[in-house]
DNA sequence: AGATGGATCGTCT
DNA sequence: GACGATCCATCTG
């Protein structure tokens, strides 16, 4: 598969949907760590009040939004990190937010990085990426698939149904506030805030 | 289970 | 100097 292109040839809220039950994989010095996403936020660039880019907006560290599909962009939030991935062509600055992460590979070194154990390890946007390791912004503007972050080219899993929901965290910016632009894997434990009777322990959401 | 407030720090104004 | 695309502990019921 041609990363570039899967990130650039179609609209940016149909990959938010269709990334789910692909793999997300970084080889790090202190191990190689993998996951399903189950949870993603679309971002719909300058037009969206939400985003990092919105009325154009364009900084040293939001840059890799305005670059290639598919490049990196890790950002800091209240002391925390997260992981976009840019989407469209460069000048577009659309972003597709991971917040979910099912643990595949890398899970011993994961709950050691997050001194916790469980579904906690991962579901959330801030804690895979401490799971990760990922410690720092070095990463941010690295392209998928050249250097030390994967993403599959088929969907390893495939969600029984998927459930879209306002975005988290995105407050008195309507209509932006209320758009279903959040996409996740109905009942696998690992989307972010899911309350306890909503996961399904047994499938986890897949087929 | 849901709501609330504090921690904490890089980034931009 | 103010502000988060967050997390966590600590309530309340």
């Amino acid at each position: 598969m041609d990363i570039q292109k899967y990130f650039e040839s179609a609209e940016t809220m149909d990959l938010a949907r269709d990334m789910l039950g692909h793999t997300f994989t970084y080889e790090s010095n202190q191990g190689k760590f993998s996951g399903l996403i189950v949870e993603t936020e679309a971002y719909l660039g300058p037009i969206d009040m939400a985003s990092h880019s919105y009325n154009g907006r364009h900084t040293k560290a939001n840059d890799p939004l305005y670059q290639a599909g598919g490049t990196i962009y890790i950002y800091s939030i209240h002391s925390w990190l997260d992981m976009d991935i840019s989407i469209q062509k460069a000048g577009t600055p659309n972003g597709i937010l991971i917040r979910g992460l099912q643990p595949l590979e890398g899970l011993d070194l994961m709950e050691k990085n997050r001194s916790k154990t469980g579904f906690d390890v991962s579901n959330g946007p801030a804690k895979w990426m401490a799971a990760f390791g990922i410690k720092d912004k070095a990463l941010s503007g690295t392209f998928l698939n050249k250097n030390n972050f994967y993403f599959s080219a088929k969907k390893v899993q495939t969600p029984q149904e998927i459930l879209t929901t306002p975005r988290i965290g995105v407050k008195n910016k309507e209509p932006w506030t209320s758009k279903n632009m959040r996409f996740i894997v109905k009942g696998n434990p690992y989307v972010s805030k899911l309350p306890k009777r909503e996961m399904n322990l047994d499938t986890y959401g897949w087929l």
